[in-house]
DNA sequence: ATGCCTCAGCTCCTGAGA
């Protein structure tokens, strides 16, 4: 089983690049069993449903226009769907919940934020304490729980191309890092430092200045699991070869595999 | 460095992203 995230920056721009991708994986012979994807940019008359089934994927869609807007794809159908974090007013189109194979997904496009000082930072402040009391509930429900997508936030400065001259600036500061913090702290894990990585591995590289040659990036896109989905984790990567597309996304996805339930060892 | 790209939209500039 096959879990990823990835920030498309547009599907209306993307779709084809998405849609490459995963035949890609399946050809790979371990087709992407969910997806979730992030800032679609689209509102859901305009999701590219056809395109999905065609592909042999159930899709939700939870979109807005200009900004935000999640998705979930997935092989068998989304069970029990959620859009937004329950009792948390919020305009923007953020997160997507659904049952999938057992499974509690939760994909999330974090705020951004801007910068520490701003309103829009005092949102993410907001919305990261939101996230974190209905996320400690749904555990309390589910013990095969992923929360993926763009967090917008690194964990440390193993997650940032120049932790000095970025210090504390937006996604490194100390209050964003414990809103992180308190997250694996419900028993959640940062799927991709449970497997050896290579140094400098991050999700994003700015568009600008030539970043993604120069592998001037951050780690923001996260799958955070918990214990018993630790226990069937397989391998967790950064997929960085849709970075180097025409047109890319600036953020690039993040592979999660699973061990398949018959063989979890405890 | 008030810069660099890219995207969407009340589109030939602006706001936002990260």
């Amino acid at each position: 089983m096959k879990l990823a995230t990835w920030n498309v920056n547009s599907l209306g721009v993307r779709l084809p690049q998405v849609l490459d991708w995963l035949a890609a994986q399946a050809a790979d012979g371990a087709p992407v069993d969910v997806l979730a994807l992030q800032e679609l940019k689209l509102t859901d008359d305009k999701f590219p449903f056809d395109a999905f089934t065609a592909a042999g994927y159930h899709a939700v869609s939870f979109g807005q226009k200009t900004y935000n807007g999640v998705a979930l794809l997935s092989r068998t159908p989304a069970q029990v769907v959620m859009r937004n974090i329950p009792n948390f007013e919020d305009e923007q189109a953020r997160v997507l919940c659904a049952t999938i194979d057992g499974i509690r997904v939760i994909g999330a496009y974090v705020p951004n934020g801007q910068a520490p000082d701003s309103d829009k930072f005092a949102y993410k402040m907001r919305w990261l304490t939101a996230l974190h009391t209905w996320v400690a509930a749904e555990l309390r429900q589910h013990e095969q729980l992923v929360l993926m997508g763009d967090f917008n936030i690194t964990f440390d400065d193993a997650d940032v191309w120049d932790a000095e001259g970025l210090r504390d600036t937006i996604h490194c500061t100390p209050q964003e890092r414990a809103h992180l913090q308190a997250l694996t702290d419900l028993g959640l894990h940062d799927a991709l430092r449970l497997f050896p990585q290579p140094p400098k591995t991050y999700t994003w590289w700015d568009y600008r200045d030539l970043a993604f040659r120069r592998n001037r990036g951050l780690r923001i896109d996260h799958l955070l699991i918990s214990e018993v989905l630790k226990s069937r984790a397989r391998t967790c990567q950064v997929d960085r070869t849709p970075r180097k597309n025409e047109r890319p996304s600036d953020h690039t996805p993040v592979v999660l595999t699973l061990h398949p339930t018959d063989v979890t060892l405890t």
